[in-house]
DNA sequence: GCATCCCCCTTAGCACCGTTAAGGAGAACT
DNA sequence: AGTTCTCCTTAACGGTGCTAAGGGGGATGC
């Protein structure tokens, strides 16, 4: 049970977050969960804002992102590739909002250099591979800060309102942003086929 | 010079984010800033989020979106419209973690039902109509957000992180990501060539 | 003309936050 | 055996959002 470190200081960090999401996450509150004083996390963070960077990190880490595979054609790598990045948003409370609040870490930059180098070698320009990987990358961390906003069922001030906006009303009830599944996928559709699309002309 | 208000709490609220950033903007300044002790202002707001929330509504009504002009294709409609948004995410500084975190008020929907109910007319289905505009508002937060999230010149640490990374570098001295109007135009670009094509189908 | 009410602000204070300073226990090296 | 280094402690500082209680002053009722 002894010893502190940055691991399990980060694992116990991402175990509380999911218990009392990003507002409620503190030093002292990450401290008492690992029966220690919060001062004591400083020995091994030099401030919080380190301490959800480094969750952030590990969270980007376990999405399992990387190149493409051998013979995968790159519309389907992208949407592989947004799809698993959106579940490591997912896959802790308030993740989208850890990730866009840090600062990622430069090293986290090597597996992204081999993704681009192999978009290049698919007949990307290196810019080119940038602006498409980053524009889907922004496209996700939208959706899902979005899509982890929302809290819970809508109020009674919000289904009042809508009884006034037939157009929305009938856009919800054929599907349009019930299941957030499909509402991400028609997103990235529209991004690979529109990327497909610029790259044709 | 005496009287506050709801309106003259946000215009200071907006005031003091550009002078102190999200994060330092406290009540306790904002009621400094207008010569007033801090319980003062919980007479207009309930909380201080209520406050955070009428911010951001001023600063989406600003963006002064609406449906299209008579006769304007919806192609250029949904550009002209993203990248008001976007200026009115640029007019504040952090406008996009303000938005983001915000919750909008139920009336500001009003406005929305409009340009979906225009859509409509030009041939979207109501449920292609909201994912459309939502999918564009999801790209453009998350863009702006990352925009105003990068605070200054690249680190020492950055920069030569970067030496190692030969395609990344190639990309970014191609201009891939360096003037941010280029980038999102990109994405717009890209999200508006793929809304037609998915549609075309 | 007096009393009452209500709007809007004040003072005082609570519980919590991130962070620093100083020191102490114990293992590890010399 | 003495010293150094690692990792944690206690105490405290200035800040946060917010609440409780009350006061001043204009509008209103009689």
């Amino acid at each position: 049970m002894k010893g502190l470190s940055r691991e399990v200081l980060i694992d116990a960090g991402l175990r509380l977050l999911d218990e009392v999401g990003l507002d409620g996450l503190s030093v002292r509150k990450l401290a008492a969960s690992l029966d220690v004083q919060s001062p004591a996390l400083y020995w091994h963070f030099k401030t919080k804002q380190e301490l959800l960077d480094g969750m952030a990190s590990a969270v980007i880490q376990r999405a399992g992102m990387g190149p493409p595979h051998d013979n995968e054609p790159w519309p389907e790598w992208l949407r592989r590739r947004a799809r698993a990045y959106r579940r490591s948003l997912l896959s802790h409370r308030d993740g989208a909002r850890l990730i866009t609040s840090a600062r990622r870490a430069p090293d986290a930059l090597h597996g992204f250099e081999e993704e681009l180098a192999a978009m290049v070698r698919l007949g990307f320009t290196p810019a080119g591979a940038l602006l498409t990987i980053m524009t889907i990358a922004d496209y996700t961390n939208g959706f899902v800060l979005q899509e982890q906003a929302t809290v819970g069922p809508p109020g009674e001030a919000e289904v009042s309102a809508l009884a006034q906006l037939p157009t929305l009303t009938a856009a919800f009830q054929s599907g349009g942003y019930q299941r957030p599944d499909d509402a991400f996928e028609h997103g990235l559709a529209v991004l690979v086929a529109g990327t497909e699309a610029v790259l044709a002309k």
